[in-house]
DNA sequence: ACATCTATTGACGCTAACGTCAATTACTTG
DNA sequence: CAAGTAATTGACGTTAGCGTCAATAGATGT
C-alpha cells in the first residue's frame, strides 16, 4: 500500500526543482538545514515530494515579502500545526493573527509606496506630453 | 533670507530621529555611509531636516517591503531625479515601471499569503467553536 | 573499466546590515 | 571649570544567507 502509493507520488530531484525555481541547489540544502525542508533519502541523495515543492513555494514567497527565514519558519509551522489540542490551536489563532497583521501592514506600506510612485509616472507623462 | 529660512525650519538630531523610528544612531550614520542620507553638519555634529526625516521613513519602508539599502536608494533617486531632460525622464518613467511591477507582484504574493492565512484562522475557529 | 556527470558533505569565503567598542571631541549644565 | 552627557570616527565583531571549493560517492553511457 504505502509502496504502491509512493510510486504514484510526483518526485523532484534537488537539481529539478533548483531549476525550476531559479535558485541554487545549494540554496535548497541551505533551507533543509535551517529546518524548513525534509526531504526524503534514496541512497544518499535528497528525494522532494509535492508537500516539500509546496512548502519550497512559500518559502520564496515568505523571503519576496522581505521575511527572514526565521519568520518563514514560523509561517510553515502554521500548516503543520497540531489542531488537536485547544490549547494549540488558540496559540495557533494567536500566531496566525499576528501574522495577518504584519501582512495588513506590508499592504499598507505597498499601497503608500505603490501611490507614490504612480503620483511620479502621472507628472513624469504629463512632462513628456509637454515635450 | 537664508539664515532666516533655516531658522524657521525643523531640524533633528541623530538621537532624536533614531528614537522616533525605534532604530539605532549607528543605522542613521550607516544610512549616510552608503548614500542614502545627507545631514548637514553643525560643528562636527549631524544636522537632519524634513527632507531627511522624510526620506528616512520611505528608507524604512523600503525595509519593512524586504527591499535591499541598494534598491531603496534606486527608489530614492526616483524622487530626486532631474526631470529637466527628456532622455532622463524616460529613464525615470522606466524605472518607476519598474518598481510598480515589483510592487504589484509584492502586493500579489500579500493576497495569497493573506487569503491562505485567513482560511487556515477560518477553520481554526470552526474547530474551536466545536470544542 | 573508464570518463563524465550529478550529488553529497564540511568548511571557508563573501556580502549585507548593522552592533559593539574604544578613543576622542563637542556640548550642556551646575 | 568640572562633570556629565552626547556625538564623532574607525575598526572589529556578529548574524543571516548564501557562494565556492575540495574531496568523495553514485549513476550513466561508451
Amino acid at each position: 500500500m504505502n509502496r504502491i502509493d509512493s510510486d504514484k507520488q510526483e518526485l523532484y530531484a534537488i537539481a529539478g526543482l533548483a531549476k525550476e525555481f531559479d535558485i541554487s541547489t545549494r540554496t535548497i540544502r541551505f533551507y533543509e538545514s535551517k529546518g524548513l525542508l525534509f526531504p526524503r533519502r534514496v541512497g544518499g541523495t535528497r528525494v522532494f515530494n509535492k508537500r516539500d515543492r509546496a512548502r519550497l513555494i512559500l518559502i520564496l514567497r515568505g523571503k519576496r515579502l522581505g521575511f527572514s527565514l526565521k519568520e518563514i519558519e514560523e509561517y510553515l509551522s502554521l500548516y503543520d500545526a497540531d489542531q488537536t489540542h485547544d490549547a494549540q490551536v488558540e496559540k495557533l489563532l494567536e500566531m496566525v493573527n499576528l501574522r495577518l497583521d504584519l501582512l495588513k501592514e506590508q499592504m499598507q506600506d505597498l499601497k503608500t509606496t505603490t501611490s507614490e510612485l504612480s503620483e511620479i509616472k502621472k507628472l513624469v507623462k504629463q512632462r513628456l506630453a509637454r515635450g
